[in-house]
DNA sequence: CTTCCTGCAAAGCATTTGCATCCAT
DNA sequence: ATGGATGCAAATGCTTTGCAGGAAG
């Protein structure tokens, strides 16, 4: 009776990660809520669900996922860290600076750009973050 | 007997902000260092000039610099914010990985490019930040 | 005299860690 | 049995705040 076939599980499995019970509902919440969540608040949500899990272990498994590349550390939030599940590939973040909406960007020919300024100052590019704020189709 | 003009003393008046020796200190040891600082890897600078100026001092000079502009707040450093004296006008930042040297580049002819991608998914781009990671030229 | 600045110590928060327990292999 | 996963609570480390004393206007 799930509603979906369980792509989450084959999240975890390919990185060689042991899928535990645990794991998955935090994995299950981040799907849940495409944008980014504080961890804190992601522990508030599975309280909420009567899980039991502690919030060490949302650390942990976050900083888990995030090693292994399944999520995106955001730290444009203060002091807390945002984590976002997200595609593979390299992309960047377009935040609605009005109801916090995060859309991925694939799209990324800077590529030439970006080696002409570093070049410029004697530096060699080797990775970038781009991350554009703006208003989102609903509320701008 | 000053070896320069002062000018940091016009960056906190022109905003407004009383120049107390206090907060020049600050100043100064974030001009010392053109790089991101801590605020305490700045403090721990301070005391070593016997300065007799407290954590709280710092932190509170360094928000207070941060809200007016003076300074530029970077998140890359995990749970700790760097500060950074900067110029004024719309920049980004180039980052040495492996020495963290920090470039300010000025040059940033993305607009048409932003405007583009967001657009694509129903944005309008109010703001972007872009830093480019790579091996500085003492570095690479 | 009043307001703002500062140092110190205490408090606050997000995050990490130690440890005993539990679970799956 | 054996090693990893987890919950709980304590510990950490950065940052903020409360408060009393001081300097500046």
């Amino acid at each position: 009776m799930s509603e979906r076939p369980q792509p989450l599980r084959e999240l975890l499995t390919g990185k060689g990660v042991r899928p535990t019970p645990r794991r998955l509902e935090v994995l299950e919440e981040l799907a849940r809520e495409g944008n980014d969540v504080t961890a804190q608040e992601l522990w508030g949500r599975l309280r909420e669900r009567d899980s039991g899990t502690g919030l060490a272990t949302v650390y942990r498994t976050l900083s888990l996922l995030a090693e292994k590349g399944v999520v995106d550390v955001l730290s444009h939030h203060g002091g807390e860290q945002c984590y976002r599940l997200c595609g593979d590939g390299h992309h960047h973040h377009l935040v609605c600076t009005r109801c916090h909406r995060v859309v991925e960007v694939g799209e990324c020919d800077l590529g030439g750009w970006l080696d002409d300024v570093a070049s410029r100052h004697g530096f060699v590019a080797t990775d970038h973050r781009v991350e554009i704020a703006g208003l989102c189709a609903d509320c701008r």
